[in-house]
DNA sequence: CTGAAAGCGCTTACAG
DNA sequence: CTGAAAGCGCTTACAG
């Protein structure tokens, strides 16, 4: 990057002041329109851009914030991060992005950075390993400098900052009550997100509906894929499952994939409902029942609630705001016409 | 962001000048031992955190690299921003991400921004709007400032610059040579992308080695998901269509989930070949079949290219790379073993 | 209405 | 080996 025009350039070519450049541009009303006119037509004329990073270190502001998030490879933080984008850019704001890759560590550095980038506030969603290590020691310094943060969908009570996310207990209990209506009651849920806050609470409500209708629980926890077939297959068989609640898209409609591969019909033998409105399980076949999350619109409010903070809209005390969900009705459930045949 | 601590509170601490301070912390020679280990310690003591703005104001760096893509909910872009963001990382590099949204004005728009910012270098997938109208106007600025550019996937050759791709054309051309070695020979050209440099070249390829074989083309653009499934049977039904080459993955996927829909066997009737190794195809019932475009890999050189050129590492003209490609055979196209029977 | 001066937080050539 | 001074490109309180 090279031969950037500067206000120092402007001044000389035109003989006045920085001062009044500055002003002019910034349409200070101190300045007389003539002279306005003038500055901003050599300024047109050669291209003349602030810099901003000289504009940020004089006025202690970037215009820029900051996401970290698990991974950008999963629908849902993908979905988060088109909200986010669009919000910060509609605003005039930035965005840096760091994915923590389910890594505290990674998480720690990234957050790091962003200070040292003096981003004006950050998204986050945390990480796996930091949900389940529960420390959350690296959010000192930001909270120390009172950097503006907000968490959506995997968030804290541990750290103090606004938070946004859906009410996973309950939506998960909704989930399940959906798959009961339809008379399933060998229900397993399936997650491969345990240890996640929204993991636990999604196991939670699963765990309250089965024991209000006395079914007994059945939870299968997954943490690799590659074991993913098998012990699917054991707990189906073994349990003679009839329902699935997956805890998030790829789980929901990977557990299709291989109960099909097996003979099992769905949603004939098997209903499942999983979390999240993609595209993974809108365009599968059969398409999958989910739990919309609202992903994008998270996203959204995250950085509408951030950047009202920044520009002080926004006062008083941290609050967590729960979006709405809705269950989306698709063909890896029974239909409700055909529950009356 | 309140209370950071600074050079001078520094030295002030320690009755120490900031010049030697700030020398002590870059380890000059010019400063002994003694001091740069007392300066350290009262640095690490107050978590002391140079101001990345100062340092890049003065040393004309930022270590921040720009990305703008046409979109994040596709996995193919998703998969090369996490290639993107693991070099940047390993490099010590920030990475500031704009979305396009396929809008040439949102890409203008995005463009400034970064250099308003002082992005060190970007990174780029040229809009569907851009590679449609030809139109590079808005590079106009950057490329007199000798911005460092790399453009990945979508690339044009109007805009001087290092570029990585695959070879499209050929893949597109061995995509279809796959379907007809399995004795397909009404097949289909699907595209959604159909004006980007990217649907171009791989109509092209298809159309190419439909010609080597004496087969009649037909080619199927979509633009609206809305018309897709109307569309594709049409096609199907008036075509006696007995394979589909889709220029992208959700395309691919759902064209197997309408041909399902309507009865047609997958493989067996209709044989499918998508691009992009990503979680949609893979995951799918049947598995797609598709061309490895190597997503993560080309985000990664990207970065590399990016970072060689920034640091020096890259020097002289510039050069366009082209990755390989691979067909991962799946479900979605008759296996080989299948053909003997 | 215009401009000189100071300062944001650093770095670095230069003097001592 | 240490420090005073200048400067990166802006903005803004202050003087005129």
């Amino acid at each position: 990057m090279e031969g950037k025009i500067t206000l120092k350039d402007l001044a000389k070519m035109i003989n006045i002041s920085t001062s009044t450049i500055s002003k002019a541009l910034n349409d200070s009303p101190e300045i007389s329109k003539k002279t306005k006119d003038r500055v901003k037509e050599i300024a047109a004329l050669h291209h003349y851009r602030p810099n901003r990073l000289a504009q940020s270190l004089k006025n202690n502001k970037t215009k820029t914030i900051g996401v970290i998030i698990p991974e950008v490879l999963s629908q849902f933080f993908a979905m988060a991060v088109h909200g986010i984008e669009t919000i910060a850019n509609k605003n005039g704001y930035m965005v840096i992005i760091c994915l923590s890759n389910e890594s505290l560590r990674k998480e720690a550095d990234s957050l790091d950075m962003m200070i040292n980038a003096n981003v004006e506030g950050v998204i986050m969603s945390l990480s796996k390993e930091t949900q389940s290590l529960d420390d959350y020691s690296h959010f000192k310094n930001a909270l120390r400098y009172k950097l503006p943060f907000v968490l959506f969908d995997r968030t804290s009570e541990k750290i103090e900052c606004d938070k946004i996310s859906i009410n996973d207990e309950l939506a998960s209990l909704e989930a399940t009550n959906y798959l009961i209506k339809m008379g399933r009651k060998k229900i397993v849920f399936l997650s491969t997100i345990s240890g996640t806050s929204v993991g636990e609470k999604r196991k939670n409500g699963y765990v309250k509906e089965m024991q209000n209708h006395m079914f007994s629980e059945i939870i299968l926890d997954i943490n690799n894929y590659k074991d993913f077939e098998t012990k699917l297959l054991n707990t189906i068989i073994n349990n003679k499952i009839d329902g699935i609640v997956a805890a998030d898209e790829l789980s929901a409609v990977s557990s299709i994939k291989y109960a099909l591969k097996h003979s099992f019909r769905i949603p004939e033998d098997i209903s499942v409902i999983g979390f999240n409105n993609g595209r993974l399980g809108k365009s599968f076949v059969p398409s999958l029942t989910v739990v919309d999350q609202q992903a994008k619109k998270q996203g959204e409010r995250a950085a509408e609630i951030l950047i009202d903070r920044l520009e002080m809209r926004l006062m008083g005390g941290i609050k967590h705001e729960f979006l709405e969900t809705t269950i989306i009705g698709r063909d890896s459930t029974l239909l409700k016409s055909r529950e009356n045949k």
